[in-house]
RNA sequence: CGGGACGUGGCGCAGCCCGGUAGCGCACCUGAAUGGGGUUCAGGGGGCCGCGGGUUCAAAUCCCGCCGUCCCGACCA
């Protein structure tokens, strides 16, 4: 009994619970920097499946990717003033290169809006080039007074879209379409719903017109930002002459958008699923779906043991499945370590499915599979097994996603409530709150300092209350627009 | 930058009040037995006790200074 290996309560210490499981599961590490964080072999499996799913709904919706650098001449910050002011007390600056003090100081990108726009204004002439649809995977750099592993990082890992088009209506198309692949990547293939909507003045991005994010529930009612997409409208263009010659022979300056998610999706992913026990990673981005346990009692078991596990895992490697493509199986023959060590270590590493095998399996043509999320055994014959196991890793998939919806709903309050009310949700359990807003800044900032509590989005219709609050929720007066209010990470 | 706590093998800690030359758990290495939910026994390696100075015959321990980390506020994906 060794009770450094179990992890805090989540119940108890959410955020000690949060950081011992990533460090323990081995997903990242603390780096000799504060606030930077080395993303371990775990952690950026998951990111690459991440990362190939994402990159293939941007080739879907015709965007090419390419590579922008990462020092920016500082004057480019300032030619956008609302950019500058946003982004200034958080960048690095290097001033010294080869030795020297440079002549004008070049930052470290905080995002890159402003050497990409005063590329594209290099490659855009006329509205034949339009849409200039781009994404760049890359790192940023932003000076956090306070990190968080994966959550808020100085250095980090995303990729950033930034597309260029002729008119606003089409802007806009395309901010709501990648709003829209992000939904969908979060809720089918990390099984984690999201409210969508549009963030006030206060939350939205330095130098958009609009923004509109994800924002999702974690376990502690918290809620975590998790995609935001910009339209830009012509902000950027004229600080960076971006125009092009229209069809009627006319001189219009470009609409921009920008849009992105980072690794900050690994800690959304823990904090949404992860359990007493660890992780809970999704089958579609479990680098492994299923770990394959022997178990033996004598070297004569083991060589028999051992043989058909090598056949089970051999068949299971290569069974393809209709949409997504060959399982991902391991088999775990290290001796010297007994089946329950190892299963404590797979669950803590969240693997969606175990399978375990010893003799009196082999002896039955059996197996037992062990489901990670609820950890519900199950005695299978060994005939269909890889139908078995296709089958439980989609039912895996879509159980996780209905109890992170069901979690998210029980914690989610509707209708007029009282501001005693709301405070008290704040200052308790936490939540989302759908609560109505007068719309103006003054009500947003004093529920802020008194709760800590943000307007997260105006939700988009889908999301709202069929009878939406009458009335603010601060100071009473009539509502202009219905608010999802909560905590934030 | 304000308020608090803490720096001791890889990790987590005890020792400090009341000075006497460093210990525990885990991890690691070797050997044997074990193996259906965190095995057991035996043996072993590893520490400028954050840094600098002072007091003392003697400092992890007392005093002064510095550095660093974490938590709470201001910032934020």
């Amino acid at each position: 009994m060794a009770d450094d290996k179990k992890l805090p309560k989540r119940s108890e210490d959410f955020s000690a619970w949060y950081n011992e499981t990533v460090l323990k599961a081995e997903l990242a590490d603390y780096s000799p920097v504060r606030g930077c964080m080395v993303i371990r072999p775990r952690g950026y499996g998951i990111w690459e499946r991440m990362q190939r799913q994402l990159d293939s709904s941007f080739k879907d919706t015709g965007h090419q990717n390419a590579y922008f650098p990462l020092l920016i001449p500082e004057s480019f910050l300032h030619k956008e003033a609302e950019h500058v002011e946003g982004f200034a007390p958080e960048v690095a600056v290097v001033t010294h290169g080869g030795g020297k003090k440079l002549d004008e100081p070049l930052v470290i990108r905080p995002t890159s809006e402003t050497i990409i726009y005063a590329m594209f204004a290099k490659w855009v002439q006329s509205y034949r080039d339009l849409p200039l649809l781009i994404n760049q995977w890359a790192n940023v750099v932003r000076w956090e007074m306070r990190t968080r592993l994966f959550l808020r990082t100085l250095e980090f890992l995303w990729q950033e879209g930034h597309t260029a088009h002729a008119t606003e209506a089409e802007a806009q198309e395309e901010t709501i379409k990648m709003l829209n692949v992000y939904r969908d990547f979060m809720e089918s293939w990390m099984a984690m719903p999201v409210i969508t909507g549009m963030k006030t003045d206060a939350e939205r991005f330095a130098g958009a017109v609009r923004t509109y994010s994800c924002e999702a529930m974690m376990q502690d009612n918290k809620a975590l930002q998790a995609g935001t997409s910009h339209n830009l409208g012509q902000n950027f263009s004229k600080a960076f002459d971006l125009k092009f010659q229209t069809e009627a022979g006319g001189t219009e300056f470009a609409f921009n958008t920008s849009w992105g998610v980072s690794t900050r999706l690994i800690g959304g992913l823990v904090m949404t699923h992860g359990d007493d026990f660890g992780l809970r990673v999704p089958p579609l981005l479990a680098p492994i779906e299923l770990v394959i346990v022997p178990i033996w009692r004598t070297d004569d078991d083991k060589t028999r043991v051992m043989e058909a596990a090598r056949n089970i895992t051999a068949t299971l490697n290569g069974w393809e499945r209709r949409k997504t493509g060959k399982l991902r199986v391991h088999l775990d023959d290290r001796e010297g370590m007994s089946p329950g060590a190892k299963y404590y270590e797979w669950e803590l590493r969240g693997i969606p499915l175990r399978l375990e095998f010893g003799p009196r399996d082999l002896d039955a043509n059996q197996c037992v599979l062990v489901r990670r999320d609820n950890r519900v055994k199950r005695t299978v014959t060994l005939d269909s097994i890889g139908e078995d196991v296709a089958d439980l890793l989609s039912m895996i998939q879509t159980d996780m996603r209905v109890d992170a919806f069901e979690r998210r709903e029980a914690n989610s309050y509707r209708g007029d409530i009282s501001y005693d009310k709301f405070r008290e949700i704040m200052e308790g359990p936490g939540g989302f709150v759908y609560a109505g807003f007068c719309g103006s800044g003054e009500c947003e900032q004093a529920i802020k300092e008194e709760t800590k509590a943000t307007i997260r989005v105006l939700p988009d219709e889908e999301f709202r209350s069929a009878e939406p609050p009458m009335k603010c929720l601060k100071c009473g007066r009539g509502s202009v627009a219905e608010a999802l209010w909560a905590r934030a990470y």
